[in-house]
RNA sequence: GGCAGAUUACCCGAGUGGCCAAAGGGGGCUGACUGUAAAUCAGCUGGCAACGCCUUCACUGGUUCGAAUCCAGUAUCUGCCA
């Protein structure tokens, strides 16, 4: 297929990306999504959703076509990192359930560098998972290794700041190891501390090298306290770095012929600002993107609204992916607002230092009330780790330090959420997803 | 038997006249983690009716306004000498 020659190109009527479809690159290949089953058609909300959303919803049931598989939505995206899902084999991931894994590009730009992964026949092939891949682009890094270093973010100084609307990052956090201007970003390795350079184009070699089926656009991801001027700007710098990742994105499609189609997503940015958001969701809606992520500062109260207003700008034929969430109240939220998949560190971070899910809501293993626990992790759960193994064993593998502790728990809280998004599908097309909903919530958080 | 040194909170270990309920580790307890610089990080860790009081630095007795810190004796341990 011809790559676009011209920014309108770009624009061009974006195309249900079905495999086979003439005039958009996909048509080398399988990827694709399908909306099975609509909330608004079968749902019988309670009165608290319907205050919450004034009577609609954007909620479905789909089928997300790669080159190495389907993916059923609304799924839970593992992540993977480093192509490799922290302390648990690609084997057990299959096993509990996860349909797909998202791994990082910068992260593997760095260690061991996009052409081994290349060379390995992509991610995939080289961690041995056989399912669907996707590959973040390094943008949550420009945030997460610059302005949100350490996670330490002075007001003070942000208010103080006499340059607060042009360049926030100035006065915010110290040491950074990441520098953003309009064309790219500089990072220094956190491995040893080489400088690299990150645009848009760099990101999408990257990811092709890498060949996940899915990748993301580079974006920058603002916080909170960075200022409405500065989240305009940075607005407008994803919205052209989108439109040259998919100028790039298509050049490296037509010039990687023979391997299998990489889709594309735009990330939506826009932090809690309605307009933004739909401003965003609407001008990458517009572009030929594949899909959609969405992502950014948001507060834990807004997510749904957010998410919501994303949806209704966003082309209904195009899957949603919202960046980085699991807690159980975010999930159900962000599935009736109209997000299909998600991904979060949360189930593997929280189970190396002894968190783990319960439908009763989360605790810590490493308490002393465990010694002598001899139950499973959940007696609900049908975990490979629940089904062999004792909170007690488990309690004492923690205080000893011994490194299975992380594996264990780690299955059994991919297990947990996984299952859970798993049953929200089930849900929906049940037409039970509303009182499946609020018995979830009311059982795991009882004191609210 | 002689000489020298040691003894600090659950453990290791700083502290050698007042700023000491006593640094720092470890361990223990509790909590946090939402596109992973995270097998990480934070708080607490003598007692209590708790902006204060009480009991602690091997034990006993002294010196001093004041002692974990100085002196004497006792106990235990470690070296070296016989």
């Amino acid at each position: 297929m011809p790559s676009p020659e011209t920014t309108a190109d770009l624009l061009a009527p974006a195309p249900v990306a079905t495999p086979g479809t003439p005039g958009h690159p996909a048509s080398q290949g399988e990827f694709g999504f399908e909306v099975t089953t609509r909330l608004n058609e079968s749902c019988n909300p309670t009165a608290e959703a319907i205050e919450q959303n004034g009577g609609t919803f954007q909620g479905r049931t789909g089928v997300i076509t790669t080159p190495h598989g389907t993916i059923k939505t609304p799924a839970f995206i593992a992540v993977g990192t480093k192509a490799t899902v922290k302390s648990v084999l690609p084997e057990s991931m299959e096993d509990l359930g996860a349909q797909a894994l998202l791994s990082n590009a910068y992260h593997l730009y760095l260690q061991p560098g996009a052409d081994i992964l290349d060379a390995a026949g992509g991610l995939g092939a080289f961690m041995n998972w056989q399912g669907p891949t996707f590959t973040d682009s390094g943008g949550f890094q420009v945030m997460s290794l610059g302005s949100g270093f350490k996670k330490v973010i002075n007001m003070d100084a942000v208010a103080a700041s006499p340059h607060a609307g042009a360049d926030d990052s100035v006065a915010v956090g110290k040491e950074r190891l990441a520098h953003i201007d309009d064309d790219g970003v500089w990072f220094k390795s956190h491995l040893n501390g080489d400088m690299h350079r990150f645009t848009p184009e760099v990101s999408m070699q990257v990811q092709h090298q890498i060949g996940a089926d899915i990748m993301f656009a580079f974006d920058e991801l603002t916080t909170l306290l960075n200022s409405r001027g500065y989240q305009e700007m940075s607005l407008e710098r994803t919205r052209l770095w989108a439109l040259r990742c998919i100028e790039e994105h298509f050049r490296l499609t037509e010039e990687r012929t023979g391997k299998p189609y990489q889709a594309l997503f735009g990330v939506i940015q826009g932090a809690q600002y309605e307009d933004l958001r739909r401003k965003a969701s609407h001008d990458l809606g517009e572009m030929n993107f594949d899909g959609f992520g969405i992502g950014g500062a948001l507060e834990k109260e807004n997510l749904g609204t957010i998410v919501r207003w994303c949806a209704e700008e966003l082309p209904e034929n195009k899957p949603r992916h919202l960046l980085g969430i699991s807690e159980p109240d975010d999930i159900f939220t962000a599935i009736e607002n109209g997000a299909d998949t998600f991904d979060c560190v949360s189930p593997t971070r929280v189970a190396r230092t002894s968190a783990f899910y319960t439908p009763d809501g989360r605790f810590n293993l490493s308490g002393a009330k465990y010694k002598r626990d001899f139950t499973p992790l959940s007696e609900e759960c049908d975990c490979y780790t629940c089904e062999n193994y004792t909170r007690a064993y488990i309690h004492h593998l923690f205080k000893a330090k011994e490194m299975v502790s992380a594996t264990l728990v780690s299955i059994h809280n991919e297990r947990f959420v996984v299952k859970m998004v798993d049953d929200a599908r089930l849900a929906i097309e049940n037409g039970t997803f509303f009182e499946f909903k609020a018995e979830t919530l009311r059982r795991y958080y009882p004191k609210r």
